[in-house]
DNA sequence: CTGTTAGCGCCTTCAC
DNA sequence: GTGAAGGCGCTAACAG
């Protein structure tokens, strides 16, 4: 004898009515209710996940993918880890479960995606590190299943999300640099398909224009997602005749890499070479200027993303507008942005 | 109609022949089982989670406990991410999945952990972050549920732990700093009950003793476990008149705060207090000098700690010992660490 | 207000 | 080698 069956023997009544009372449905007696109530408290019990989940067809769980592997275990992952912190304890005050998916660099990322939805695990997803063409949100499409993105897509579709001002972020950096009188000022960005290094490279490009600048191609540093990719930048950078002044980048290891390589080569980070990264960072900490950032509220990010995924997926009839949202950030400059000289 | 039932009626075959098929049961002609497999292939068939885990009452899935909140969002999590990659990996192979289980500051960690274990939707768990006393620990027990704690604890129970070598760490650099002439040797913990701590310190008291130097209490250091934290170990130290010349801590944060803060006093960490800590960090990326610290393979360590928890929940029968292993590290000197002048 | 019962999707035992 | 049927724990619909 177990689970729900135990609890109603040891009371005395049926399983129908120790269901109705521990969901709170109508239609109990209140004195009934209490007991049931109290004797599951006592007992620690808990309807049992498998049956309820059958049942119900809900697991009153939402899940978030996150990509992991040798690239996002050296860096820092700080930015997450502030993320569902807040997104979870929005989610806890409904009843709701946090868990993370994660999805290692050498798998299939369609492959995993297309067994969590299919194992019926979660009631909703969080799909996060959104990719230019991301044929993940088409599956999540076709799968019913509610979601909700961390960072937009060109990917066609009517699908909430939510994201960092990457736009916002290169042009009052570009702006700002230009202000001070660079004319040179360089962008670097990681290689591959994740959509924030486009937007960041086109607002960059536009407000090069806009400036009267011209975004050549020899002040585009595109390279690895890494301290050891940011160096390789500083390298490049500083190979070139027509030294650029100023860069802007939005990955922080970038950063960290490229900072440590201008220092290995004596170049002074600001004085030499102005710098604008994207978000402060654990690696940033000791740099000597400190690196001039964006400041952003991840917690208040967090309790948004959570509240509209929380909406789809459980008041879907309330829920009659998309979420799409851009978390505003403001620019805290230090000595790493210097006036030219 | 859904699930294994559309699947075997697609193929006019029974829904028995077909979970055999699946689960690679004895017992079926293998041109019938090519079929399903083919079939399930194609239309991305996976058996639903809450259907297998109601009848088997196994959800081919482990929990791992891991500590949020303001602290931990602030801090570098770079170890747990190394670990749990590392743990991931190694159980995909198996096809099993890992799920973290943010367990927030805010809440209880006992009604966190009797809830998961109520659920029932995990088949095994690894506890990490454990204190000295851990009640939790006898939660476990008591639930029957296979656990394996990241970190031991005094609390008695016959449970299985892998661990790094905090002893080992402290006795080592308190030996190779009194080698190098230092006498004032001071350590640095943080506030609270967390057993590494414990063991830390202890060591660093036998080590002492053991090389004729006094462990008083003017060498011991408690603060938060946060940058500020080391801050305030730095000006207490600073201010003492019989300064101490050399420390070492076993917390990263605190680490960086307490080079923070010596800088800032125009201090030199090494040249003037030799800083022997933990483990390497991202908040001690560009710290001048580099710190002293130990290296240990987390890669290593994860996939044992997946094989550990993996043997006890699904060859029962063969884990007849109980895994207790401490993670090897070796000793690797900087700038950090000089003689005493 | 309370008891009884069907059935969520799956695996396994028992027939054949 | 395959089909049929029971039941894992739970909730909801239906009787009383």
């Amino acid at each position: 004898m177990t689970g729900i069956r135990a609890l109603a023997d040891s009371l005395n009544i049926s399983i129908g009515t120790v269901s109705r009372a521990l969901n709170g449905k109508p239609g109990v007696n209140p004195e009934t209710r209490d007991r049931v109530l109290k004797m599951a408290q006592e007992t620690g019990y808990v309807a049992n996940a498998a049956g309820r989940n059958l049942r119900k067809g809900l697991t009153n769980t939402i899940g978030m993918v996150i990509g992991t592997g040798p690239a996002a275990a050296k860096g820092d992952n700080n930015f997450f880890m502030a993320v569902t912190d807040a997104m979870q304890r929005a989610m806890l005050e409904r009843g709701v479960d946090l868990i993370l998916l994660p999805c290692h660099a050498a798998m299939d990322p369609l492959a995993f995606l297309q067994r969590t939805l299919q194992r019926g695990s979660i009631d909703g997803l969080v799909l996060t590190a959104t990719l230019e063409q991301d044929p993940r949100i088409a599956m999540l499409e076709a799968s019913h299943l509610p979601f909700i993105t961390l960072g937009r897509s060109r990917t066609p579709g009517n699908y909430a999300w939510m994201d960092l001002d990457f736009e916002g972020a290169a042009r009052q950096s570009v702006a700002r640099l230009a202000e001070l009188g660079h004319r040179r000022i360089a962008i670097g960005i990681p290689k591959g398909q994740a959509n924030l290094s486009a937007l960041y490279l086109e607002s960059w490009r536009q407000q090069m224009q806009a400036e009267g600048l011209s975004p050549s191609d020899d002040l585009l540093f595109v390279d690895d997602f890494t301290e050891a990719g940011g160096a390789q930048v500083a390298a490049r950078l500083l190979d070139q005749a027509d030294r650029p002044t100023a860069i802007l980048m939005c990955s922080e290891p970038m950063i960290s890499g490229f900072c440590g390589g201008l220092l290995g080569a004596g170049v002074q980070p600001g004085a030499d070479v102005s710098v604008i990264g994207f978000r402060q960072s654990p690696l940033l900490r000791h740099l000597a200027p400190p690196i001039s950032c964006f400041d952003m509220d991840l917690d208040a990010l967090g309790e948004d993303m959570a509240k509209a995924i929380l909406g789809l997926v459980y008041d879907a009839d309330n829920a009659l507008h998309i979420t799409r949202a851009i978390s505003p950030m403001t620019y805290v400059e230090t000595a790493s942005v210097q006036p030219l000289r």
